[in-house]
DNA sequence: ATGGTGGGTAGCCCA
């Protein structure tokens, strides 16, 4: 048994303590990060080091985006990919090398689309669907069993967020996300693990924000996501959100993501 | 309830 994790940390200095105690309760064989805000240089590697996750591959960037994967069995650095062209650190993959042999783990932060879901007006919303249109020519060429996880950004069933109709119109459930998000599955046939094995519409959000009137509302989205290959999802035992992290002091806006294998 | 909260950084950007 494989037991992989996700989790949009938003800070990994400032959370490393809430990284130590997830590790220790929840003991994932290897961990996704998205949003560390630091180079390699700072990262927390003893803390990793010390809880036996002594393998460790960091894309990072000083005070924004940046993806680590961290592991206590082997890898090796597999693909570093700038799908948005401009140096940002969104990527990082892997190759398993003990258990799991032959497994590929590709770690993403899909960038965030801004405020008006209109490119012409709003260049991010543009950049967005400008990244998952080369991640989409990306992954037609697969040719390995794959997982792709992290943030992506975007809440794609109406029951992956707290009110279909009302978000239509804002970035992460726009129907143009949506579809553009549908190309990127369909190109390699990814099973999207989460509607696997929590089926819709049963609540799986991932991420609430920060604002207290959402959170107090419980408005969550289900914007983090796990996605495998057609033969690695028929690999999958489990999968569960742990939604408690949420609640925790000072948390992330995210919470983790774990997925069983039996590899 | 299209407002407001949080992180990193440095005199704002990003989410």
């Amino acid at each position: 048994m494989v037991t992989i994790a996700t989790w949009n940390i938003n800070s990994v200095r400032l959370r490393i303590a809430q990284v130590e105690r997830f590790l220790v309760e929840q003991a994932p064989d290897v961990l996704c990060l998205q949003e560390i805000k630091t180079v390699e240089s700072l990262f927390p590697h003893e803390a990793f080091e010390k809880l036996g996750y002594t393998h460790r591959v960091v894309h990072g960037q000083k005070g924004y985006h940046g993806v680590a994967t961290v592991s206590r069995i082997p890898f090796r650095e597999f693909s570093k990919h700038d799908w948005q062209d401009n140096g940002e650190a969104r990527h990082i993959g892997v190759e398993l090398l003990g258990p799991g042999q032959g497994v590929v783990l590709e770690n993403v932060y899909i960038p965030a689309g801004g405020d008006v879901p209109d490119r012409e007006v709003n260049a991010k919303f543009g950049q967005t669907l400008d990244f998952l249109g080369r991640m989409t020519r990306w992954a037609d060429k697969l040719d390995r069993p794959t997982l792709l996880v992290g943030d992506f950004n975007i809440a794609p069933l109406e029951c992956d967020v707290y009110d279909h109709k009302a978000l239509l119109k804002v970035v992460s459930h726009t129907p143009l996300e949506v579809e553009t998000l549908g190309r990127l599955r369909d190109a390699h046939g990814w099973v999207d693990l989460g509607r696997h094995h929590i089926p819709a519409p049963e609540r799986n959000w991932t991420w609430w924000s920060y604002r207290t009137f959402w959170q107090e509302k419980d408005r969550g989205r289900r914007l983090d996501h796990m996605w495998a290959s057609p033969e690695l999802a028929r690999q999958s035992a489990g999968h569960r959100f742990v939604e408690e992290t949420r609640r925790w002091e000072q948390p992330s806006d995210h919470v983790p993501l774990i997925t069983e294998f039996d590899l």
